[in-house]
DNA sequence: AGGGGCATGTAACTAGTTACATGATTAG
DNA sequence: CTAATCATGTAACTAGTTACATGCCCCT
């Protein structure tokens, strides 16, 4: 799977610009994929020399031109084979945790600072996630609906398991310097 | 976090061939970290030149000879700066989900052979994780086993969940195909 | 005889990022 | 007057992969 296929798939639902598809990625993907303008315009231009897509200018009043792009036969027989390719594994890029792991050469002031930071960001991930929901569930296909029962059901766990870390290791904390109580007491 | 941050926190544990860093890699962090022979060596002689290593070649009896790599003060001060910089986010990309989300596009059949594929290779990895934590997680230090304990609550969340989904998705099949049976029973 | 493990390394390639460049309109 | 949104695109770079090349030992 790369980005070729996810714009296949984006372009199979409707003709959109490279602008639109960056944004389809970003607010319906992005749990589970995206790419960059850099990597979507050249994409594009490359799908078009190979007949995947038809570009279309489209004027517009008050705002720059677009070009939206629309699939061909060709394309769609390009997207179905990408279906039809074997799965591939999941792969997950965790910096939290690849710190988490390498734990005992940060001081604990450090780690708690990731936890915390960890737990901001996966409650924001996790309220936009419970929104859609909300929102858009009812329009959501069966297969789509499973993808963000993950996504949710996943924040939540993760969510949990580092707040009660976070819990434990302050508590770690205390018991290992009763000491600190007395140099206050001076 | 780049490959060089985590081979340089593997080095800091101690000091290892590229070899045994792959290994490491697989055994330890692949859940949420992985790194190929082609990206391991080539860092390695790149730090090498940057100091941040040293190299000493061990004779081995019945064994190829192996470049055994120790991290230098350089090496510890570049570990350190990676620890506190600042936070990135997780990236997931998952074929599975975006198979997913576009799933409009494919038959029943194909999607369910997707989930039931997912499901056998999130079960095995499941069960990786808990082996590991049963066998090694007295010997695990507090920020290690976070890290375990968010894979193995990650996967039984995600298996509940395909699980359910493809339980759904059967029964919606049969609901609207009632005329496969009057066909079996001629 | 063949496969797997141990061990290192390179070359060709793929994929992707970030930053820059441009420029109009709209909202605060 | 400033920032954000809309909109496209390129260039330089970073990071990484896969496949190949080599070769010995051990087990079956």
């Amino acid at each position: 799977m790369t980005g070729q296929d996810a714009i296949l798939g984006l372009l199979m639902r409707k003709s959109m610009s490279g602008y639109d598809i960056k944004q389809q990625f970003e607010e319906l993907l992005s749990y589970f994929f995206d790419a960059s303008f850099g990597t979507i315009y050249p994409t594009l231009s490359k799908m078009e020399k190979e007949e995947l897509i038809t570009k279309e200018s489209i004027e517009q009043q008050g705002k720059p031109n677009k070009n939206v792009y629309t699939i061909t036969e060709k394309g769609k027989a390009q997207f179905h084979s990408y279906l039809e390719s074997k799965l591939q594994d999941n792969v997950l890029r965790s910096d939290f945790m690849v710190r988490m792991f390498f734990g005992q050469f940060a001081d604990s002031e450090l780690i708690q600072s990731w936890m915390k930071e960890a737990i901001v960001r996966e409650e924001a991930h996790l309220a936009r996630l419970k929104k859609d929901y909300e929102r858009f569930g009812k329009y959501m296909t069966p297969t789509q609906e499973i993808c963000i029962q993950i996504g949710i059901a996943s924040a939540e766990s993760n969510l949990k398991i580092v707040k009660e870390g976070l819990a434990k290791i302050r508590q770690t904390e205390q018991g290992e310097r009763p000491a600190t109580n007395q140099i206050e007491e001076e």
